[in-house]
DNA sequence: GGCCTGGTTTGACTTTTGTCGAAGGCCGTG
DNA sequence: CACGGCCTTCGACAAAAGTCAAACCAGGCC
């Protein structure tokens, strides 16, 4: 497609301002435009992800905490977000803190795989945009029609949009009435074709959800909250991509995982970089059973939750030994 | 290395200010310093590349031209710094879009291969900081102790620097009175290991000198200007990383190509992107020998040598059919 | 202890930038 | 061809950011 003069514009006015350090007014008369439309021209550059502007998320890592956790969790890197005093809003900061973290893990020419939930759609809602042009963002699970915002599908396209990148989603539902119905979906080529696809991302975003009557899954109706608590009790500790882990991080053998159209667990594993990103405090044991599963490599959350996480890992080397 | 309050202290300014979006008075507030500070702090964030601000240089792809000689030299990529009216310096304007090239190109964890030049030390000069942690920088070619402020250990050092990344330079010099002498200095282990380590690179950034009384080599006395014209006469077309090369692209077979400590042109060949930057209009015969021995797939240069070496292209294409 | 020295920090000032309503074009439509 | 909607551009004003000399502080040295 060719370059609409506007556009065009555009570009050589953050050029000039960026790269050449001009003023506004010294780029104005270069463009042989007023001022005012430079500074129009610049903050449409900046929205549209032409300039990029990112800060090093470094702080959040250099923490001693940080460290302590990549090694006691064996993870490859972690962020804290602050949560003290000041902070006005912890779960914006950590959403904030994830979308600088997975815009600095992202590479040109990525495949991306992203799962669904509020803390995806939040840290997508926020993100900032950029110019990444071959880059493909794929979703690793079925939708859930509901009276959502987030849905899978809609957290798959906005970060493609964000990123300008192409978004590839699928529609079939997340979960069927039958065994025999998943399966058959499951096997038709479209539907194969993208999950087989899941392992040839480069990174994967997701959150872990929770396994009680505030879960998507109830509040969506694809369990009841009766049947959820049923599971709990069978050994369900979390959810990713909309399929029950148990405490191992294991999918757990039930009718509601054979039922469900999501990435498996194997081929997320596969995927080199696994972003984690969990915002509430309550989410403590799901956490735990998707670290357990290997299924992250990446993690960002807030101080209380690291400090939990790496008490815990404490506590059970000093039993171990 | 522990972090100095100070540098905790820019990331946070630079944090509320960048990724947050707070005024610089917002953030003085919270950190309990004046606003003033803010604003210094923050110029220190862009300067150390805590904060990044890139803009794409799509622009400069985009271009008709470019498109066309990509496909005519088959090269990966070609950006073209325009050169039209009111363009103060082209030559400037070629280094900082080469800057901003380059800098699209290198990745986290990459090893960079760097050569020696005016224009090579221009774009490291104008370059802007990054926060690249794991990136290494080696020296491609020996150097050359002279009066100049562009050696190739201060081109390596200074782009390291800048991406705060580790500089690889090693101190051995370019060129050598006798053939023996290169010899028995290439199969030292230091130098070996050095130069065996180029063809790990993942990411080249040159120039290629002309073969004239100009020349770094004739200036800093490596050869005499005698010596250069009758190297012309035998078919020397251009200067790569210090050697020497024939119209074809190969090494020229010389006396002085086999005293030169440098990389040899097959390891630069293995480096999966080269980076070749040209400023000068009159190196249009080097550059088309560098572009013949497949020493660069990505290319920066101004809009009269574009259209040149199209021209070029054309008229030979036509004449084989 | 007094006294430099180098680097921060500050308040006051200047310059630059963001924004807004109004005016000006451009294009498709009636 | 006139009209209205839509987007761009403009000038002027208000807000924000940059800058600078002076004050300040800490630490090393005499």
């Amino acid at each position: 497609m060719a370059i609409r003069p506007a556009e065009q514009l555009i570009h050589k006015a953050a050029w000039l301002y960026y790269a050449h350090g001009l003023r506004q007014d010294q780029v104005a008369s270069q463009l042989n435009i007023s001022r005012a439309s430079v500074a129009m021209y610049l903050r449409k550059a900046r929205e549209t992800g032409i300039v990029n502007i990112s800060t090093s998320t470094q702080l959040f890592t250099d923490d001693v905490l940080a460290r302590k956790l990549e090694d006691a969790l064996s993870l490859d890197a972690v962020w804290i977000a602050p949560e003290n005093d000041h902070i006005a809003d912890p779960s914006t900061e950590i959403a904030v803190l994830a979308a600088s973290v997975f815009l600095e893990l992202v590479k040109k020419g990525d495949r991306i795989g992203v799962a669904w939930g509020r803390t995806v759609y939040m840290i997508a809602d926020i993100m900032s945009y950029a110019d990444l042009q071959d880059v493909t963002v794929v979703q690793l699970c079925g939708n859930l029609g509901a009276p959502y915002s987030y849905r899978p599908d809609q957290c798959t396209m906005e970060i493609a949009r964000r990123l300008n990148a192409k978004g590839l989603n699928f529609y079939a539902p997340l979960v069927l009435s039958t065994e025999e119905l998943a399966r058959a979906l499951r096997a038709e080529p479209v539907i194969r074709e993208q999950l087989s696809g899941v392992g040839e991302c480069d990174l994967a975003l997701y959150s872990v959800g929770a396994v009680d009557a505030d879960s998507h899954l109830v509040k969506c109706g694809a369990l009841t909250s009766g049947e959820m608590a049923e599971l709990r009790s069978r050994g369900a500790a979390g959810v990713i991509a909309g399929q029950i882990i148990d405490a191992d991080g294991k999918v757990l053998d039930c009718s509601y995982n054979r039922r469900v159209i999501s990435a498996e667990l194997a081929s997320l594993r596969a995927i080199a970089r696994r972003l984690m990103v969990v915002q509430e405090d309550s989410k403590f044991e799901p956490l735990l059973a998707a670290i357990a599963g290997g299924l992250c490599t990446h993690l960002v959350v807030g101080a209380r939750m690291a400090q939990r996480l790496l008490d815990h890992a404490g506590a059970t080397t000093e039993k171990a030994s």
